[in-house]
DNA sequence: GAATCACTTGGTCATTTGGCCAAGCGTGAC
DNA sequence: GTCACGCTTGGCCAAATGACCAAGTGATTC
């Protein structure tokens, strides 16, 4: 890995980095439905403002959301929905994740054959 | 976002959180061709075996990759391929980012009509 | 069974992240 | 102008992350 690729792969982290966030995700979330202000989603999310403030300038900066003054309120919308389609694929990982699970505890001695 | 559905998106936040790191995106690109030890990997990063060990830990644990003994190696292979599919959308987000990026270079006076 | 190779894990440290409170700033209402 | 409202930013702290070295474990080789 040189430093250009590695540069690569930063930037693409970075957005991916900014995804990585449970309330970041709900704020993706409720603005693939529409768009709204910070008040509406930190209300959602059930945390300060000052806190939501902040996750959305972490998915701004990333590119993911974009933020306009309308009068006294600033309103938020996706920028790039394509990200929506990554929740399928995250839901198969989950899925996966769950049946092996469950395969180890219905068959703990899958392997070793004795013990 | 009541307990459950927070619950949801920090499951769905901890598979996204394996991916946030570009050691462990080269890591899924590699894995996305062939199947590598962890030596090959390590070598490709160059980052101390230990850390690639653990990089490779990180993405097990959210069920992105499955490792398997084979003589004296550990190879690990890609087990989710659909993660391959955010990488088009990360760099259109890129592009969009930089588009803006150029755009307010180009004419910094583009919303206050004077100053 | 001792040595060696490939990998994982414990220990430690520096850096980053996420949270709140408080203070600042921009806008509209009065 | 000044007040209130909505949001952002600075300051701070606790917790998580990522890196390395060193020590431990599993498997092959001799």
């Amino acid at each position: 890995m040189n430093r250009r690729e590695r540069r690569r792969l930063e930037l693409r982290a970075d957005v991916i980095k900014a995804l990585a966030h449970a309330s970041r995700l709900y704020i993706v979330e409720q603005l693939a439905r529409q768009e709204h202000c910070v008040c509406e989603l930190a209300d959602g999310i059930g945390a300060d403002l000052s806190t939501v403030s902040r996750h959305l300038g972490v998915l701004k900066a990333a590119g993911i959301i974009e933020g306009e003054r309308r009068g006294k309120n600033v309103v938020y919308r996706l920028r790039t929905p394509c990200v929506l389609n990554f929740f399928g694929c995250i839901e198969r990982v989950l899925a996966e994740s769950a049946q092996a699970t469950a395969r180890v505890r219905c068959a703990p001695a899958m392997q070793s054959t004795s013990t």
